[in-house]
DNA sequence: CTCCTAATGCTAAAAATTTAGCATGATGCT
DNA sequence: AGCATCATGCTAAATTTTTAGCATTAGGAG
């Protein structure tokens, strides 16, 4: 029953799941425009259905149009990502990787939100104990 | 020139770059046994000389064997897997990323740790103004 | 009603990936 | 020297992915 769903699909695959986690939702035209090297219309739906088949994506429809999500929520998916993303570069430490996502949007942060992260890592410490 | 690296690769090719920047480095029957369901060993010969000739990884001569290494480094890697998680499950937002990332590791980190941290966000702000 | 547009279903073919197998050369042991 | 082992190079075939094109249906405009 369980699959462990991102990685072990194909390129356009991964392509269009980014951009259905991106928009959350989408329907095949907008697909077809964000994708990278645009490949035909056609295409583009033929991939959705196997994606559906697969088990990875599900629709619904909007009057005529089809839209379409990930099966796997949001959730999940993002701490399946961000668990990839320790493992392969941070040798499993969330120490290290918060310093890199720190030093990488260095600029993004403005106070009010660095004052946030810290009040997020005094409750952790509450919590941890 | 530039070769935005990651995005482009196949289902294998992506299995085994992310090895190679697990380990940093590994020879062909290294790779081949960490690869999810084993494929032949002569197909990852294969596939490793095929991601040579795309430019992704190279290798160097260990006496007989040959070892393997991503041609990108591990830091400009790393930032663009970020940089991928940021906007692909952020919508772009560092503050929120580092929220999941302490959620996810939460039983991990140890009160040095967490200290660490809020330094390195007191220094962020610091270098901020 | 008829025509035009926009959507989907389906299928077959092209292209790319993934695989196995055989040939070859170096090393080390007996 | 001869043999077994382990590595690589290469090629051809199987499989999967990716693509385009045609058929069909629904809705809206004239």
């Amino acid at each position: 029953m369980h699959k462990p769903p991102l990685h072990d699909l194909s390129r356009r695959e991964r392509q269009i799941m980014d951009i259905l986690y991106r928009q959350g939702r989408a329907t095949a035209a907008e697909v077809h425009q964000h994708l990278p090297d645009r490949p035909s219309y056609s295409a583009v739906r033929a991939m959705l259905r196997v994606l559906e088949e697969k088990g990875h994506a599900r629709h619904e429809e909007q009057g005529l149009r089809y839209v379409y999500l990930p099966t796997v929520t949001r959730e999940k998916a993002t701490r399946s990502a961000i668990r990839h993303l320790l493992d392969t570069f941070f040798n499993g430490s969330a120490e290290h990787a918060v310093a890199a996502l720190l030093d990488v949007s260095a600029g993004e942060l403005g106070p009010e939100k660095l004052d946030r992260l810290a009040q997020l890592i005094e409750q952790a410490r509450k919590e941890g104990r």
